[in-house]
This record gives structure tokens, C-alpha cells and sequence, in this order.
DNA sequence: TCTGGGGTCCTAGGACCC
DNA sequence: TCTGGGGTCCTAGGACCC
């Protein structure tokens, strides 16, 4: 029996300005103005004597925080996510500044996921507002609806995003194609609420004109050397060869890309996956210098620790590399990590591990990020003496106090 | 007025073993 | 005493994504 591929359908599903538009939710009266989520805890908005509520603006921010989301109002100005607050200040120092509140993020993402599944059950998770979803098996999927033959996947897709509308009162924009790559692309092509779907065949018209950076995996850097190449739209790069590409980029992105601009993506929908690590991490409102501030470093460095062991026990995890990222003042970032012999969710021992991290490292310059992270995840089985032992807290723990000695004085 | 926090994956060199 | 490959683990950095 010769062997056909099977058609795949594979929708990709994104969020709408999801962190501003689950913050509408509570505040309607901010409706269509311009809105920034982002920034410490210092600007909850308070509620007056009448009732109403007085909202902190952009105007005044003085910090080191950036933009999650913004409003599509907002957006207008100038202002996009990973913007710093201050910068887009200047641009629209009117804008509400709302703090960012994952707990209640994160029960709309179980939400709306759940009304996806309700639909279509095969689901891989992209983080906390994305999603790809495998229609290829939903009942009735590769039937016409009348004269249009995209009639059944348009119908599902639809119902999916009604679904997510009646039980969230969020709106999502969806694309979908024959695989992952593609349906990246196209739910984006009419966002916000919006239905794209695309076929192999439209690749010339629809995908081509595109500019090569909406491909998922090709970034500022990759960019940048392509347009050096002469390179703009995903069309002037599926017109190089292969070869061409590999010789420049290295065989596997090389190769990567060439497959990419020509639609190419045989990836399946993974409906599970295991953590590979966990971290914390935090900048400081000013640089911190580690003779002069070690008292606070320390005591960053300690909490730092423990919310990673906390994290790991919460999870049922327990790591085996323990690791440290610094980022200094003239934002050159480090990383020093360390394996253990036996993985651990004690934090103790993870703190005495990332400790021996940090003698590895040069201090003189000042510090605006510290980062402690655990990787080489296990999930330690209940009833393994042995790995239950490594989980135990360790006896005598270090005091830490000679953790930040500064080996010279910069100034 | 510089640029958050939480991740994944890839590369590359050196150690170490066969 | 010198010269090999291959495989795996460890470490550091970097690109990229949400």
C-alpha cells in the first residue's frame, strides 16, 4: 500500500494584548484608552471615597521596569512590550500604568485553554496567552461546507474562538496552515480577532512578501545578517540555495532556513513536555557593588536561593546543576554553574553550591541583575531513600557573610 | 532614559574514557 | 614514546521566544 502523508490542520492560537485585556476585564472603565502593563507593585491603582478608581500614569515613573503589554491605544504611540517604562513615557506620558498581576494571568490562561480543549484536545502549550492546536483528527475538519472547501476548518476554528470569547471575554486571533511554522505566521496576519487560514498553495502570495523576521527562530541577530545579505522578505530568502544558506549559517541553521522560507515544518503538536530548569532572578533599582552592598547582595542572593528550592519542592522537582547569573553595570551577563552528584531541592545545599559559583567571578564592576538558577531536572520518585536523603536539608549551613568579598577596589 | 523575568535550544572546547 | 578517533559529560556563552 503506498503511504500518503495525511493532511495536517494546525491552528496556532494567540491571546489579544492578553495581560492588558484580562486587566479590562476588572477596570472597564479604561475601554479604549491607552494602557501599559508593567513595572514593580508601587502603582495599584486606589479607589476614592465615590467609589471610582485613581490610576497611576507613565508620567511620573522612575525605575528600571519595561512593558509586558500594551493596550492596541497605547500601541499607537509608539509603545510596544520590552520597552522600557520610562522611554515610553516620553512617548505617552498619559498612559495608565497597571502592575502586573501573574496570579490572575495565569487562571485566564487555564481558562481559555480549557475552552479550546473543550473543542479540540490536542494542545501544546507556548507559554501563558499561546498555543498550537492539532485540528487534523476534530471530527468533520476535512469536510467542504458547501462550495468552500475550507468550510470544516474554518467552522472549528471559529468555534474555538467563540468559545474562548463566551467563557473568557477575551478575544484571540487564530491562524492555521498545514503546520506549526506557518500558522505562527498567519495569526498574526489579522490580528487583533482575527481568522486567517493559509494553504501550501498560497505560500507565493502570502508568505513570501513577508518580512523574513515574522519566521519564529529568526531573531535581531540572524535579522540583521540577512539584510546585510540583501535579504528582506521571506521570498528573496526561499530564492537562495540551500547550499548558499548552509555555507553562511552552518549546516543545521543553514539548512533550517532555507526549509522555513519554503513552508517546511514537519514538527508535531507536543501535548506534554518535562521542565529542563527553574530560576529567579532580579535587577536592582541601582547597581550594587559587592564590597560596598554586600549585606544586600547577600541577603538577595539567599532569597534568591530559596525561592528556587522553594519553586523545585512546590513542583516535585529537584536539580542537579545549580547555577548563578550576574549582569553587570555595563550589562555584560555571566553565568558560572556547577553539578552536583546528587540532584536537590534542599536550600541549603543549593546555596552552598551557587556560592561556590560566585567565588568563580570577578566582582570588581558593579551588579544590576543576579540570578540563581537549577537545572538538570529530576522528579525524585517517593520512596527512593537515596534521592529523598539528597532532598533532606543538609546539616550546618554556611553563614554566607564572606559570600560578596570584593577582590579590589575599582574606585 | 538604556534594556524584566522566565524559559529552551544550540555550539564549542576541554576532560575523560575506551 | 607518540598518535588516533569516537562518545559523553561538564561548563560558558549566546540566540531566541513569550
Amino acid at each position: 500500500m503506498p503511504s500518503v502523508k495525511p493532511l495536517r490542520w494546525i491552528a496556532h492560537l494567540d491571546m489579544d494584548a492578553f495581560y492588558a485585556s484580562v486587566e479590562l476585564l476588572r477596570y472597564p472603565e479604561l475601554k479604549g484608552l491607552p494602557v501599559v502593563i508593567g513595572g514593580g507593585r508601587r502603582h495599584q491603582p486606589e479607589t476614592l471615597a465615590d467609589g471610582s478608581r485613581r490610576f497611576a500614569t507613565l508620567r511620573h515613573y522612575t525605575g528600571r521596569g519595561v512593558i509586558t503589554t500594551a493596550t492596541y491605544a497605547a500601541r499607537d504611540y509608539g509603545v510596544h512590550s520590552g520597552m522600557g517604562l520610562m522611554k515610553a513615557a516620553l512617548r505617552c506620558p498619559d498612559a495608565v500604568l497597571l502592575p502586573t498581576d501573574f496570579e490572575q494571568y495565569r487562571r485566564y490562561s487555564r481558562l481559555f485553554k480549557a475552552a479550546v480543549a473543550e473543542v479540540a484536545p490536542v494542545i501544546e502549550d507556548r507559554g501563558i496567552d499561546e498555543i498550537y492546536i492539532d485540528l487534523s483528527e476534530v471530527p468533520g475538519v476535512h469536510e467542504a461546507v458547501g462550495h468552500d472547501p475550507l468550510g470544516g476548518v474554518r467552522a472549528i476554528a471559529q468555534e474555538i474562538r467563540n468559545n474562548v470569547r463566551s467563557t473568557t471575554g477575551l478575544n484571540c486571533s487564530i491562524g492555521v496552515t498545514p503546520n506549526k511554522l506557518l500558522s505562527k505566521i498567519a495569526s498574526e496576519l489579522d490580528k487583533p480577532d482575527g481568522l486567517t487560514i493559509v494553504t501550501a498553495a498560497e505560500l507565493p502570495t502570502r508568505i513570501w512578501p513577508l518580512p523574513v523576521r515574522r519566521i519564529n527562530g529568526i531573531g535581531p541577530k540572524a535579522g540583521a545578517r540577512l539584510q546585510a545579505l540583501g535579504i528582506t522578505t521571506i521570498g528573496e530568502l526561499a530564492a537562495r540555495d540551500k547550499a548558499w544558506l548552509v555555507a553562511r549559517f552552518g549546516r543545521g541553521y543553514g539548512a533550517w532556513l532555507h526549509d522555513a522560507a519554503h513552508g517546511i515544518d514537519e514538527r508535531a503538536v507536543v501535548t506534554h513536555s518535562e521542565p529542563v530548569s527553574m530560576s529567579r532572578e532580579t535587577t536592582f533599582e541601582r547597581d550594587l557593588h559587592a564590597r560596598h552592598d554586600r549585606a544586600e547582595l547577600t541577603a538577595v542572593f539567599s532569597r534568591l536561593c530559596e525561592q528556587v528550592a522553594q519553586d523545585l519542592q512546590r513542583k516535585g522537582y529537584a536539580g542537579r546543576t545549580i547555577g548563578i547569573k550576574l549582569r553587570f553595570d555595563d550589562f555584560k551577563t555571566v553565568t558560572r554553574d556547577l553539578t552536583l552528584a546528587e540532584p536537590t531541592a534542599d536550600f541549603a545545599a543549593i546555596r552552598h553550591a551557587a556560592g561556590l559559583c560566585l567565588k568563580r567571578v570577578d566582582l570588581t564592576r558593579r551588579l544590576r541583575l543576579l540570578g540563581v538558577r537549577a537545572g538538570t531536572l529530576v522528579r525524585p520518585r517517593a520512596g527512593d531513600p537515596e534521592r529523598a536523603a539528597a532532598q533532606a536539608p543538609a546539616a550546618g549551613v554556611d553563614p554566607g557573610l564572606s559570600l560578596f568579598d570584593a577582590p579590589a577596589d575599582p574606585s
